[in-house]
DNA sequence: CCATGAACCTGGTCGC
DNA sequence: TGCGACCAGGTTCATG
């Protein structure tokens, strides 16, 4: 479900609940659930310590307790949100955390998502690259990055080693803005088109924040509200529908393996 | 280095 | 109504 809009959202909507809060218990109703620790580090490292800050990097959720911290990934259908009540008859809960008086539920149709614990950022820090929406992220350092690989740009947008954040629905908006195709080199592609395809980016994702994200069919923040940014979407599931540019039908290609929507007019290999 | 396909899961939709 | 095929905001692993 999530890419960063949705995981941006998502983690401001439970942090209000969670600052200076402890996690009283855990229950896992998905053993894979947690990817990397059991109940008893848990309860050895993250039960009745305080949690200090809530906050995203990359399309992780991760709640800082000082001396550890518990990452999730939402991955295609997670939910996370803070209730009153857990719902018994809801089958689709694959854990759910103690608070003091209410509680914090990962809730997870297709049970991709996972949750961790780190000691720190260092692990995340290794695998992921830079984010979209810090000053790091420049024209330059796109432009230097793209131009140095020799490899399709859409995957190369979905690879989080990078630059973090893009999924499906963005890739494809940020190619449409900046009129590049998604099975275009990265190298072969102009400088002028990586600095409309940078600014692209900031704006895709920055719009889709202020609009709480995009509900497609799964996500939902803050146990029910939807995301309203589907309704400025210019590509991505607009297939059979005109361009808003240049009024040619938008297309559905298949893209590493990926559902891809492009105006074949203004976006040509 | 890069691409492809499968795997992990459940549920919705479409065509017959 | 039923059934099979195909699709889905992600990531990882194995294989050419």
């Amino acid at each position: 479900m999530p890419e960063l809009p949705e995981v941006e959202t998502v983690t401001n909507s439970v942090k209000k609940h969670l600052i200076d809060n402890k996690l009283k218990n855990i229950n896992v109703n998905w053993d894979k659930t947690l990817d990397n620790f059991t109940l008893k580090d848990f309860k050895n490292k993250i039960l009745n310590k305080k949690i200090l800050n809530v906050f995203r990097r990359g399309k992780y959720i991760l709640i800082d307790f000082g001396s550890n911290m518990i990452g999730i990934h939402l991955r295609m259908t997670g939910k996370l949100y803070v209730s009153e009540a857990i719902d018994k008859k809801n089958k689709h809960i694959s854990a759910y955390f103690n608070l003091n008086e209410k509680y914090l539920v990962f809730e997870d149709t297709r049970k991709f998502g996972r949750i961790y614990l780190f000691k720190d950022l260092s692990i995340l820090d290794k695998k992921l690259g830079i984010e979209p929406l810090s000053e790091e992220f420049t024209s330059k350092w796109l432009i230097n990055c793209f131009s140095n690989k020799q490899r399709k740009i859409k995957p190369l947008l979905l690879d989080q080693s990078h630059l973090v954040g893009m999924g499906n629905i963005y890739t494809d908006e940020a190619l449409w803005i900046s009129k590049i195709h998604p099975e275009k080199k990265s190298n072969e592609i102009s400088y002028k088109k990586l600095k409309d395809l940078h600014k692209a980016i900031i704006q895709v994702l920055t719009e889709s924040i202020k609009c709480g994200g995009t509900t497609i069919r799964d996500y939902t923040y803050d146990f029910s509200y939807v995301g309203n940014y589907a309704l400025n979407l210019f590509a991505y599931g607009q297939n059979d529908n005109p361009c808003k540019r240049c009024n040619t039908t938008i297309i559905k290609l298949k893209v590493a393996q990926r559902g891809t929507y492009i105006c074949p007019k203004c976006q040509k290999i």
